[in-house]
DNA sequence: AGTGCTTATCGTCAGGCAGACGACTATGAT
DNA sequence: ATCATAGTCGTCTGCCTGACGATAAGCACT
């Protein structure tokens, strides 16, 4: 078949973000109230248009930068400033999925330390960190009884889709590390396992199998006793992106 | 921001396919040979638009039907029949990826058995299933002391990432089957193991351990010697997707 | 029929890792 | 001083894996 520019759909592309943290024990997910129709009021993942000369993750990276501050660093340097971790999750293109018109919506997925606040347009009343418990509950009622309007468009399973991706992806690399500062003792890296998957870990175990695995971690020799009791050793992350054995998630 | 139609560039869509098979010990691609500019005459993956009124996953299903005669079948739905399997890869859309105009191609990628002969679009010599390391060696000689050429486009980092995503896949889901006929030995899904992965694995350990990986393997009752030596017995894929623990590609 | 080759299948053994859990340490709060 | 809280180090046991010996059951020869 011969290239005829008359054979294909022109298409809008988006990129929609999962973008995630955790705060008081709670995986989060970053949301923004939509100020238009469809969906006007309702809350939904932060995205926008790739524009004609960007490439879709630094589409991407725009638009972590527009809702949050966050700059996102090259995915092939390790954790280190706090930049959040970025990768592109999956693409969404069902005809129906924007009532207004045909868009592809390539979603990309972001890990970020609890720091920042959010900001959407620098209204923060139109952005919030919400568990992602809460958001996924589509159609019941939250933690105040009041009804819970699911996400906009397909955002739940969007977002569904990325929770389950950063759930599988701590478990045999370092990118739990991702969701700390920079600085971060054992028991918050266990803390930001035991959010995401939603599990009581065994915090010796935990210890053993986190300092016992080259590259993972790196002392830096301070400590810190801001959660209480015995200070803990600081550390950093180490150069290892891959875990061998990886973390295990524990059964049931 | 309000909607506005002029607010966004239009985008083609497109849907490109890794074709994985294993073929004679070694692990294969389909490729087209491509009939116009650019890359005219180049290898290329098979792939085209996105219609309309298609989702991405049907148009993937298309493609893949009309190039090699293959049925995808439901993902949810365990490896039964001669359908292939067939899932979304990465989506790539760097504005340079296609001199014509600005297109970003939804890759998918499809595991089969080895049986079906290439066609494309009925042309036998279009079309062909090559290993994916004589896809990949850019710019070196083939076997027959032929120069290589690349793949067009950015192809050959998609067949890239194909194969890795292949190769770690099979690690812990029990996808290999899908490389696999219905009924298959335990000799004939090791050397599957073994193509993609490009090692060699011991029989006997590989046996204890796929055949004590609850709902992996059914065994059909029947057996075969179409390897030579001992009769081996014949299975068909369990239910089971997910291999816990994992099958562990070899270190080093 | 016997020999050799090939592949399949079962068994054994040692090392490593994970889960369960005891014990001790070092802070802040009362 | 005592307690509560976290962190850190050990021990033990069971499971899984890698290495590898041994046997089984076909086919192709002679």
């Amino acid at each position: 078949m011969p290239y005829d520019p008359s054979a294909f759909p022109p298409f809008a592309v988006t990129v929609d973000l999962v973008v995630l943290t955790v705060r008081r024990h709670a995986l989060c997910a970053l949301a923004v109230r939509r100020g238009e129709p469809p969906f006007q009021g309702c809350w939904a993942l932060p995205g926008g248009f790739v524009r004609a000369d960007e490439d879709l993750a630094q589409a991407a990276a725009r638009e972590l930068a527009e809702e949050t501050g966050m700059r996102a660093h090259d995915p092939a340097v390790p954790v280190q400033d706090n930049g959040a971790h970025l990768e592109q999750l999956a693409t969404y293109g069902d005809p129906k999925r924007d009532p207004r018109m045909r868009v592809v919506s390539v979603a990309h997925l972001a890990l970020a330390p609890d720091l920042p606040a959010p900001r959407a347009g620098g209204d923060a009343s139109n952005a919030r960190w919400a568990p992602v418990e809460e958001l996924l509950q589509q159609g019941g009622y939250g933690r105040d009884g009041e009804p819970v309007a699911p996400l906009a468009f397909d955002h739940a399973q969007i977002l569904a889709d990325g929770v389950e991706r950063a759930r599988s992806k701590i478990e045999y690399s370092s990118l739990a590390t991702a969701f700390c500062p920079t600085e971060f003792t054992v028991g918050e890296l266990r803390r930001v396992y035991e959010a995401v998957w939603g599990v009581a870990l065994d915090p010796r175990n935990f210890h053993r199998k986190v300092t016992g695995t080259p590259g993972f971690l790196v002392p830096t020799g301070g400590t810190t006793t801001r959660q209480g009791g015995r200070p803990a050793q600081l550390f950093r992350a180490g150069g290892a992106t891959l875990l061998n054995p990886p973390m295990l998630r524990p059964e049931v």
